[in-house]
DNA sequence: CTGAAAGCGCTAACAA
DNA sequence: TTGTTAGCGCTTTCAG
């Protein structure tokens, strides 16, 4: 019941040391003799003693706290990756203090303020449809930052790890035209995010290079249901769509359910759709969705290390990394004869 | 890019007021002349100072830093509650350190130390398979604990908020009952885990009071995978089950596929399949799924409250507080009569 | 290798 | 209302 705190001093009157003696102890690479060490040890641990994080912080200046920063959580997308870099964090000694934010631009900055008085050491902001100098000015302010799942401007001073959006795009509209599709429409995201610019671009791109146009348009903002009213406003037309890109998966389900069961047509014998993202639901067999497969671990992965190298080591940024990531063929779409066997493209 | 810390001592130095002074500014409740505060506020926002919390919190004793623990972060169930969660703590002051965790035992009680490192204020446990008493050894520390979405052994002294299974169980065995199914099978989740066996108590105990005993019974572990497994496993069978009650959604999800895809069986009409949660996908038309809605928002809620009531009120721990959820009538299961224009059981 | 002493940046009595 | 003075619990010189 009683919170009594168990100082270093304490443990140092009990073991019979001085307490810088115990602070040793407790440094991974300090002097101290074995016998100290152990007397030290068997004091600690009966008065049950764990050193206080926030004390050594202060002092050091870094709190082995790593700011993140998410909108859109509701993503299906985020658990996968939260859990991810949660545990690879944690195994190189830092822990995550989070933030979820709306779009809402003023939110952002008081939140960013908040996160910087805990005197964090990095930050992490995923899929943040930020103007860049915003994080920029922390930047500044001494602590690294990389942001992932986001897009980065021409501005080259801010670093990242994402996927390659455009290359993904450009891969559904080969997919799509070696599938013979005449009549090609795409669902939109969120307008000012970043994935969403990219995605489009480089399936325009793609399409071009094709000879091709797109047959319609239509925004669903990464949300369910104006996705679904997006899709039927494209649909609702003499000769509907033969095909449907959806800047992301979550869309992509929206769209399906509203093709089948309100439209009542047939996919992929009447319309083929491709996503993107590949969540865990994409492969469960009532979408069985075909789509652009995030290399998420991998993008984790690389932002913890890109994040540490620039803490630890004071790595310079690595700038921009985007990694590419494969189109998972499955049932949602026409399969072409080149992709018969659901390999990359 | 030089990382220069604005104390409060150069901010009183140009303020030409004593560094205790500056201190005061920032404290809510202090006295503290017009005058004064003003030149202080313009000299902070001429460098930049913010206060450090680390070093408040040293003194005070408390972090305004909440560890929040969860396991099983792939559950479609999270991210919306971690979302509320955590925004509802911003807005009283606090912030979230998260923990992600394996079932592990043995992790788990390193993390927990770490985490008390952080001097948090206060832990949030959710859905752990753990027994009362690791967490309890961390409530005598002196940390308010407040479990949810977990299970609560006959252990009165821990505290914690949930959905009220056992009722939610039961709702269903009604439903089932009402809609005279004979052939009621049930899909378990994690032997060990709290909601699973509440569920599955509440189902059971239901059932006995329509005369009626589970006709097959299947371990899913919370897994899609297995829970096909299971699936095609008591649906493989001369006369299969007439019904299903998974002990959550996702289960159902991976349930419905099986049943519709593999089996060729039609939903509702040849089975009745009823989840738990009311996740977001639940209400997706291509399952549509019939569930007990879990009571989020709420049990969020009064989380937060009955957590910061101990924080910072010093409020009794309330013991454990139970939420009635209301069952959601959809189309994945036969409606009775009584049923039909979706009210509550 | 070890103890003494000086802070990290801030809050909280205590006088003034 | 203010400045002065102690620390919070720990790390880190600096002598010894």
């Amino acid at each position: 019941m009683a919170k009594e705190t168990v100082t270093s001093t304490a443990v140092a009157k009990r073991a019979g040391v001085s307490q810088s003696a115990v602070s040793r102890v407790f440094t991974p690479g300090a002097s101290v003799s074995k016998k100290t060490a152990e007397k030290v040890r068997k004091a600690a641990a009966e008065l049950g003693y764990r050193p206080n994080r926030l004390a050594r912080s202060l002092i050091k200046g870094q709190s082995r706290i790593i700011g993140l920063v998410v909108a859109y959580l509701e993503n299906q997308f985020y658990p996968t990756v939260l859990e991810k870099l949660s545990q690879s964090l944690q195994k190189r000694g830092y822990h995550v203090l989070i933030f979820v934010t709306n779009i809402v631009q003023d939110d952002f900055d008081k939140i960013l303020e908040e996160i910087m008085d805990y005197q964090i050491d990095g930050l992490i902001a995923a899929s943040l449809p930020v103007s860049a100098d915003v994080v920029q000015r922390y930047k500044v302010e001494g602590v690294p930052v990389v942001m992932f799942f986001n897009r980065f401007e021409a501005d080259d001073t801010l670093c990242g790890v994402t996927a390659d959006n455009f290359k993904g795009g450009r891969k559904v509209a080969n997919f799509l035209a070696a599938g013979g599709h005449q009549r090609i429409a795409y669902l939109a995201g969120h307008e000012a995010a970043a994935t969403q610019i990219d995605r489009e671009a480089g399936f325009l791109a793609g399409l071009a290079e094709h000879q091709l146009t797109l047959y319609s348009r239509g925004v669903g903002g990464f949300d369910f249901q104006k996705a679904q009213e997006a899709t039927r406003h494209m649909f609702d037309v003499e000769t509907p769509p033969d095909a449907l890109f959806a800047a992301n998966d979550h869309m992509a389900f929206a769209a399906m359910d509203t093709i089948r069961f309100e439209l009542g047509l047939r996919i992929p014998e009447d319309v083929s759709v491709v996503g993107y993202d590949d969540v865990p639901v994409a492969s469960w067999p009532s979408y069985d969705l075909t789509t652009i497969h995030q290399p998420m671990e991998h993008i984790v992965d690389l932002t913890v290390e890109v994040l540490l190298g620039i803490i630890e080591d004071q790595k310079e940024p690595a700038g921009h990394i985007s990694l590419d990531g494969p189109l998972v063929v499955r049932r949602s779409a026409r399969i072409p004869d080149a992709f018969a066997s659901s390999q990359d493209s």
